[in-house]
RNA sequence: CAACGUACAGGC
């Protein structure tokens, strides 16, 4: 069994459905019994490739079947569908997982909150977040970038500084990829000087900043017909012995 | 043990 889960998790994780599927058919014709693990795999991954109603069904029918699912396999559902802007079906796995009486989790609001943004939710996404709070659930780096990222796109700027504030007042330090998603999320909207003059504070701070940063930031610029200032910063980068691309 | 967020590239 703990073979067969092996392959399976790594025929999922490569997006290898068809072979995957295939080999838990094959566990069924030995008589082994997949377990929790088997079928969170192959959901996961079915998720992932879009066989959103084909990872249901198997989800359903193990659940038939007896299997109780944790969490992390919920998660993996509302995440497929969120990510297909199926949010009706994302809220109805939700209220499954409570009706089962299983608590969710921080990544499990995430997913929910990432598929608000996705359709352009925004209001519902700041509401779901409140709500999240409310039930005593902790925001992390992830919910932040989400919701940064989010509001960048609709250009609140200031709103956005705000929860990166709200964020650093909580003792969450916000990571490479908040940092990335803040800079490129000013640049993009074109907000060429707020993301300018983030960049130089991170620098002062000592924060050193990857490649993907720089990008976002080389991008803005060219966008804005500043090659040259584009060029500035591309060099910089060099200069400090950054990989770049 | 497993689920969630950032930049860039390509094809029509």
């Amino acid at each position: 069994i703990c073979a067969y889960n092996a392959i399976i998790y790594g025929y999922c994780k490569s997006g290898m459905m068809n072979e995957a599927c295939q080999l838990l058919e094959e566990m069924k014709v030995e008589g082994l019994a997949p377990t929790i693990v088997t079928f969170g795999s192959v959901i996961d991954g079915l998720a992932k490739v879009d066989q959103l109603d084909d990872a249901h069904g198997l989800f359903e029918e193990a659940k038939s079947n007896g299997i109780k699912f944790n969490v992390v396999v919920y998660g993996s559902l509302i995440d497929g569908f969120g990510k297909a802007g199926r949010i009706d079906k994302a809220y109805q796995i939700m209220e499954e997982l409570i009706d089962e009486g299983l608590r969710a989790n921080s990544s499990i609001w995430n997913c929910l909150l990432d598929a608000l943004v996705k359709v352009e939710e925004i209001n519902e996404a700041l509401i779901c977040f409140q709500w999240m709070k409310d039930e005593k659930y902790s925001p992390n780096a992830i919910t932040y970038s989400i919701l940064i990222r989010a509001l960048c796109r609709i250009r609140k700027f200031r709103k956005a500084f705000a929860f990166w504030q709200e964020m650093r007042k909580q003792g969450l330090d916000p990571d490479a990829i908040t940092y990335n998603t803040m800079i490129s999320g000013l640049a993009k909207a074109g907000n060429i000087a707020a993301a300018n003059q983030l960049f130089e504070e991170l620098k002062l701070e000592g924060i050193v900043l990857d490649c993907a940063a720089c990008n976002a930031l080389v991008q803005g610029l060219s966008n804005a017909n500043r090659a040259l200032d584009a060029f500035m910063v591309f060099e910089e980068t060099l200069l400090k012995g950054q990989n770049l691309y």
